[in-house]
DNA sequence: TCGGACGTCCCCCGCGCGGGGGACCTGGTT
DNA sequence: AACCAGGTCCCCCGCGCGGGGGACGTCCGA
């Protein structure tokens, strides 16, 4: 089963070389070769080829504005891989929210652009070593449990465990079931809890928990496709 | 100049598997070989390899945990390539967010092997493709709004601004003050929203407010949790 | 023209909440 | 032995809050 390519680049001299490459393999068939992003994206809505490669900087619509409006369209198979000479943190985050199936540099070689089209076109992706270097520290930090505000320090255990009842929306009724106590002693907890940090009442202390990331407000968890 | 390299698996056989793959590169030299996680920490720390590859089961100490024992350790220079049979999403995260080099499948093609150490040696960082695929999604939603539930379309404008002030652990009297009305109108406004939502009290509309991502809790763009 | 949605304001009532006290016991430190 | 931090439980008091009503105006669409 052959796989079709198209290629868009302003510099024509860029996709002959390119094409040159898809062609040695038997099994990739670059079927259109544009100069532009608009033309990129006419071509791909009609032409339905497995992968668009796409430069970043081109004339009339930029690669990453025409991958938005690709992938934004959900009669498109197409994968997208993005070539750039630069590789500029901006493009990556953007070209990623986009859905790219790829962000690679043009120093890239040549066997290694032609792997890349077969790993976009059974639907997995691949991001340049230098690129995914910093994606990581980028990624960990997004990961990384917010800073712990010191005053935090200042609360027992008990403390804490309350507050994070406090922050679920739990009446103290309902904390002091949950941890077979009385409920005064829960109103003890909330008080001091209020004090030491400072806050006017349990309001105040569920947004500030949400805010220094007690609970997560978002799982970071895992929903996989 | 020559790259060392040290080997972790508890399967002999892989290993030197493995070895029989570098010793084919003149410029990759294998220091060492182990076969558990707290054997790789200490000749680590002792041989200070520029390569580690691990797998991530292990006996005694994981890939994962000593991955991060490793990094944690300012003193080692040492980039970590973790190498997996499966691809759980649950590795994946918990190894970027440690800090590795890179994140492979065993699958791997011996030249890929050979090539990502380099890439880890130098610097940068590489991810099997089938796991970029997830891990671009999972990065963009990450930096995509979160989704806004349905029953937010219930509320009026107004009703939604008043959301907006409760969700800030503003009391009635204050909002009353910012939005210039009285305050037995901001109950009002604030009881409908209570009734509309499904929620108990304000606590909950805070609460509710922060999971939904109507107010930022953190800048969503380049730290978020 | 009439209704309905919306925003504004008002009353009463019950209750959960938070602050102010104090008390007792445990475990660990001095 | 004395001490203290932490956890537990109890009292009273004031108040903000939320539900139950209702009222009045504007604006818009049927």
């Amino acid at each position: 089963m052959t796989l079709t390519v198209l290629l868009a680049d302003d510099h024509a001299m860029l996709r002959s070389g390119m094409r040159a490459i898809f062609d040695t393999q038997p099994d990739l068939r670059c079927v259109a070769e544009v100069a532009d992003g608009r033309a990129a994206v006419a071509e791909v809505a009609s032409l339905r080829p497995d992968v668009a490669v796409l430069d970043i900087r081109m004339p009339k619509l930029d690669g990453l504005a025409a991958t938005e409006m690709i992938l934004a369209d959900p009669a498109n198979r197409t994968k997208v891989l993005l070539l750039t000479t630069y590789d500029t943190d901006e493009y990556v985050y953007r070209a990623l929210n986009a859905g790219a199936s790829g962000f690679l540099l043009k120093s890239l070689p040549p066997e290694e652009l032609i792997s890349a089209v077969r790993v976009a076109a059974r639907g997995d992706a691949l991001i340049d070593p230098s690129v995914t270097q910093r994606l990581i520290a980028r990624f960990a930090v997004s990961l990384a449990p917010p800073p712990t505000p010191p005053e935090l320090d200042l609360l027992t255990a008990r403390e804490r465990e309350v507050l994070q009842l406090v922050a679920a929306a739990y009446s103290n009724a309902e904390i002091a079931a949950q941890l077979h106590v009385g409920d005064e002693t829960v109103k003890t907890h909330v008080s001091r809890v209020l004090a030491k940090l400072g806050l006017r009442d349990r309001v105040h202390a569920v947004a500030y928990a949400h805010i220094n990331g007690l609970v997560q407000t978002r799982p970071p968890g895992v929903q996989r496709r």
